[in-house]
DNA sequence: GGAAACCGTTCGTCGCACTAACGTTTCCGA
DNA sequence: TCGGAAACGTTAGTGCGACGAACGGTTTCC
């Protein structure tokens, strides 16, 4: 790679200098840095960050909570350090999301009787009909954010994303919380 | 899309409660949430940030500083208010940004003799000098993030990308600093 | 000659990823 | 068997990026 940028002479310094008629430099983005995959990764994923976040939001919840959500009822109860691994939420950060979701009903959290030193979480029925609501809330941020996409396009999307997102979270150690997927 | 998930009588509710033999319940993440597209552009953008930051971060620069040089080198020079709409900068971060560049010598902050209002922020020598090292690290960082991938694949990558970032670029209203490229 | 807009700047907020440490409990090997 | 290592839940705190509010100085528009 290496995109190989023109420092020569002739640079649009005219922009500047000359109190020009519209009044300033050109306000686009540089192509260079535009076409990063990079920085294309980090602005799409905010836009998607955005819209999951604003929809979950109208219901009180934050993208953890769902995430939390999905893991308990999907994979069984479990205590909260394998919430941790299952969902990549740090261990530190799941006693939150925890006591939110138990102060409003949706989780009960109550000692193992077979190893003291974890907690046994469990789905309630309101949890699970709250994350059939955020369910729907984010299928339909997952539509808007790639509605400029064919089914097939999408596809290869998730395809090409899942593969670099395998690629480099194979062989990192996970020590304590994350890095679980 | 919706993925309809069971809610059902035949839940894995095995995992906990009889102490069984290996210890604990999976630690796998549920696929529904693992191939999520915003959960997806959401981890590879971690992987990403985290590859271009290190790099970075080995010459005391975070991508603030690159981002900035590169609109500055490629767009000529341009007063903060600027150099935030080209590179999606908050004007209030821009601030510390160029307070650090112009302690290292790399751009120069003058008042505008046409509009005393503005700052006129060039680069130095100095600081292109720095940008032609950035550039290296950056575009190694791509291709390390990029690694798992033919040149083909990246290509429709950053197209499809491209196409999702540019749709919901467009529309929004930017009455304040970002939304740019 | 104001009012409105713009510019640079400071300060504060929120969410997320992450580290460090601590008390408790369980496991394991000498 | 007993003592240390490890796992668990929890608290507190750090760093960073995105963002909002407000303010003094300046320019533009009416």
């Amino acid at each position: 790679m290496h995109t190989e940028h023109e420092t020569g002479p002739s640079g649009p310094t005219d922009a500047l200098g000359t109190a020009d008629d519209d009044g300033m430099a050109s306000a686009a983005t540089p192509a260079r840095v535009r076409s990063l995959p990079s920085r294309l990764l980090a602005m799409t994923a905010m836009h998607a960050d955005r819209l999951v976040g604003e929809g979950l939001a109208a219901e009180g919840a934050r993208k953890w909570h769902f995430v939390v959500l999905v893991a308990l009822t999907d994979g069984g109860p479990a205590s909260q350090s394998t919430l941790s691994r299952r969902t990549g939420v740090y261990r530190s950060d799941m006693v939150a999301v925890l006591n939110d979701l138990a102060a409003r009903g949706f989780v009960e959290r109550a000692p193992d009787p077979e190893d003291r030193r974890r907690n046994v979480v469990t789905v309630t029925a309101a949890g699970r009909g709250y994350l059939h609501r955020l369910d729907e809330i984010v299928d339909r941020a997952q539509d808007e954010l790639l509605a400029p996409l064919s089914r097939t396009e999408r596809a290869t999307l998730t395809g090409l994303l899942t593969r670099l997102h395998d690629h480099h979270a194979t062989g990192a150690p996970a020590p304590d919380g994350p890095r679980s997927t």
